[in-house]
DNA sequence: TTGCAATGCGGACCCGGGGTCCGTATCGTC
DNA sequence: GACGATACGGACCCCGGGTCCGCATTGCAA
C-alpha cells in the first residue's frame, strides 16, 4: 500500500551515490573530513538528491555499512557451520566475534564513520541489538556461565571500531594477530564456564 | 622559564567556567546541546575567555574530567588497598576497573562528552594510556594469564562511557547490577588464571 | 599615586558543513 | 504528444566552533 515503485533514475542515483561514498571513505584518514557536498560532487548529484535519499549523514553510513553487512548477517542466519545456526555455542560464540572483528577490519572507515556520527550512541542501532541479542541467547545456552547479557556486551565491546583502528592502524597489530588475542579472550572466558570462577 | 604566573582574574574566570560547564552538562540529556557560548554566557564570560583558558572545546572537557579524576588517580598512585600500589594484582585489578565504572556512572555526562568529541578516538587520550599501561602490567604478573595487552584493552572497553551510559541511563540498569556485572565478568577472566583455556 | 607595559577580556565576525527549498528537468503513462 | 507525478540540483539558511583586535584590568615601578 505505501508501496511506490522509485523511477530509475532514482535508482540509478541511489547506487552512484553509495559507490562515491564508500570511495571516499575508504581513501580518507578520517570519516569526519568526508563533506556530504564531497559525496554529492564525486557522484556527479545534487546535495538535495542525496539528503532524499537518504534522509541525513548518518542514514547514508548507515545505508552503506549495512549493505556491507548483509553476506555475513545471512550466513550467521541460514549459513552453514561455524557461523549458522547448526553449531553448538562453544564453537559459534568465537566463531561470530572473529566474523565482526575481520569485519570490521575489512571496514574500518565505515565502522569508524558510523560510530562518529555522535548523534547518538552505537547502541541503539538495530544491528547492534541484534549482535547482542544473538550472542546473549548463545551465551545462555552454555551452562555455567553467568551474566550472559553483559558478558555479551563486553564481548563486543572489545571489537568496536575505534579500539580496532587503534590496535590495527594507529598501532601497527596485524590482522592476523589481533584475530589470535580476541580468540584468546573469547576462549579464556568461554574455559572459565567449566571451572566457575570463585569470587574470594 | 615558561612559568608566568597568571593573572588573578583570569583564574576566577576559569574556573567560573569549569563550574558553569560542570552544571551545563550535568543538566543535559546529550553533551551535544551544551553549546561553548552557552557556556561562556553562563560564566558570565566572552567566547574568547573561554577559548584562550582551555584552547578548543575537547580542552575544555579534558580539563574538566581530569580535574574530577585527580582522586582516583591519587588513590591508585600511592593510596591504601585496595586501590593502592600495595595490593596483589588478583585484588587490585577488581579494584581499578570498579573505581573505573563507579566514576564513569557518577560523571556520566563528562565522559560521554569526552568521548563524543569525535575529532580523535579515546584511546589517544593519556588518561587512557595510563589506565591500560597499569591494568596490562597488573594482568602480566598474574601467572597463566596470556594476552595481557588485549586482556587490559577489553576490560577497559566494558567500561566504555557509552555502553554504561546505556545500560544504566536507557536501560535502567541499577547501579549496583552493573558494578556486580562487571565485577563477576572481571572475575571470570581473573579465574581462568588458574584453569587455562584449552582452545580446542 | 600615578604611569606604563603586559596580560587578559569580550563579542562581533568568519567559516565551513549539515540540512532545506523550490523552480526546473525527467519519467512514465495515456 | 501531452500531462501529472516524481526527482533533481544548487543556491540558500542556520548554527556552532573558532578567531581577532580594540579596549579594560592588572600589577609593577617610580
Amino acid at each position: 500500500m505505501t508501496e511506490r515503485k522509485p523511477r530509475k533514475d532514482a535508482v540509478r542515483n541511489r547506487a552512484a551515490t553509495l559507490a562515491a561514498a564508500d570511495a571516499l571513505f575508504a581513501g580518507c584518514r578520517s570519516p569526519e573530513e568526508v563533506t556530504m557536498a564531497d559525496i554529492a560532487a564525486a557522484a556527479g548529484v545534487g546535495k538535495g538528491t542525496l539528503f532524499r535519499a537518504f534522509g541525513d549523514r548518518t542514514g547514508l553510513i548507515r545505508a552503506l555499512y549495512e549493505a556491507r553487512l548483509e553476506p555475513i548477517r545471512k550466513a550467521v542466519e541460514a549459513g552453514p557451520p561455524p557461523l549458522g545456526p547448526a553449531t553448538p555455542p562453544l564453537q559459534r560464540v568465537p566463531a561470530l566475534l572473529d566474523a565482526v572483528l575481520t569485519f570490521k577490519l575489512d571496514n574500518r572507515h565505515l565502522a569508524l564513520a558510523l560510530e562518529g556520527t555522535g548523534d547518538d550512541s552505537p547502541y541503539r542501532a538495530e544491528h547492534y541489538e541484534r549482535w547482542h541479542a544473538l550472542l546473549r541467547d548463545l551465551l545462555a545456552r552454555i551452562p555455567g556461565l553467568t551474566g550472559s547479557d553483559f558478558t555479551a556486551h563486553a564481548l563486543l565491546a572489545a571489537t568496536r571500531a575505534d579500539l580496532v583502528e587503534h590496535l590495527a592502524g594507529h598501532k601497527g597489530v596485524p590482522r592476523e594477530d589481533l584475530r589470535r588475542q580476541l580468540a584468546g579472550f573469547t576462549a579464556t572466558i568461554l574455559a572459565a564456564a567449566r571451572a566457575p570462577a570463585t569470587m574470594d
